[in-house]
DNA sequence: GTCACAGAGTCCCCTGAAGGAACTCAAGAA
DNA sequence: TTCTTGAGTTCCTTCAGGGGACTCTGTGAC
């Protein structure tokens, strides 16, 4: 959809944003995660156009975040997440997290998330991989890596 | 810019959308993040027309993640970061975070996070608010919640 | 006092993506 | 043989994105 190439930019949130960047696809992967799999299902719970998300499945499944799957003998198809699709699933909660403190307002968050090793209603936090501390925007510096070339 | 209206959604990752759901809103972010914070500043890194670029800091300034404040007696204006911006700057980590993994090849990630607890160069990982443990995609249940009717 | 300048936009035109509705196609069911 | 269902295609219209030129406002130089 965009103009704009983001996959050439030297920067990984660019590259994730080629991806997923146009507010649909998340959507598609939310719903495709709690069981929304079939072409029909999605479009009706979406009220996304049938075009639009004929390509938007496309491309998921173009960059391996989804797979397309026959599952009857009829031409009838089916899309799970990939590990890689379901990796980008993380991304999603912490977005919700952000949407559930920002902008759900009095009715609070609409979804809530049970962690199935504690069993309790609760969110995702950041930490280090390093040293499992607490880790947020203000807590880093950001430095150029190996890949910081465009070539 | 999107014709659907994701922020009316009973979804906090389509309200979210709403907000930064299209690509050019994380970039600018990132780029307002990393000490660009300027119109001319960010056209010419981004490459983003400059109409669009308006339209986008004018939302992300309605929408209470960036704040526009003058830096000169002339007409000057500079864009930061508020806390509900920063918040979602690690949304935009996480985010580089898969692209790390999954999209930078060879060359390895162009930018590294050196987290100022530790001082290693070191990712964010997703834990479970309650019991500190890993939480992702495949850990948790979804459930209803208190904020779930659309009205 | 006038001129050039720089930052921060605004305006205009063109192209192409999103929305919407109707149409197609394959294969099993009645 | 016709009906039905899932999974798309096709076509048309409208509006957002890209690109470049233009504007506006104070300042400092001459």
């Amino acid at each position: 959809m965009q103009r704009t190439d983001f996959s050439a930019m030297a920067c990984s949130i660019a590259r994730t944003l080629d991806v997923i960047g146009e507010p649909w696809s998340p959507l598609v992967l939310r719903d495709v995660w709690v069981g929304l799999n079939r072409f029909d299902q999605l479009q009706a719970d979406l009220g996304i156009s049938r075009k639009v998300l004929t390509e938007r499945l496309n491309h998921l499944v173009d960059q391996g975040v989804l797979e397309r799957r026959p599952y009857d003998r009829r031409p009838r198809y089916e899309y799970v997440l990939t590990e890689k699709g379901t990796e980008l699933v993380d991304l999603l909660m912490v977005m919700a997290g952000w949407g559930d403190k920002w902008l759900a307002g009095e009715a609070g968050p609409p979804v809530l998330y049970r962690h199935h090793a504690c069993g309790e209603i609760s969110g995702v936090d950041l930490r280090c991989t390093h040293c499992g501390e607490s880790m947020h925007a203000n807590d880093v510096d950001v430095l150029p890596g190996p890949g910081v070339t465009t070539s």
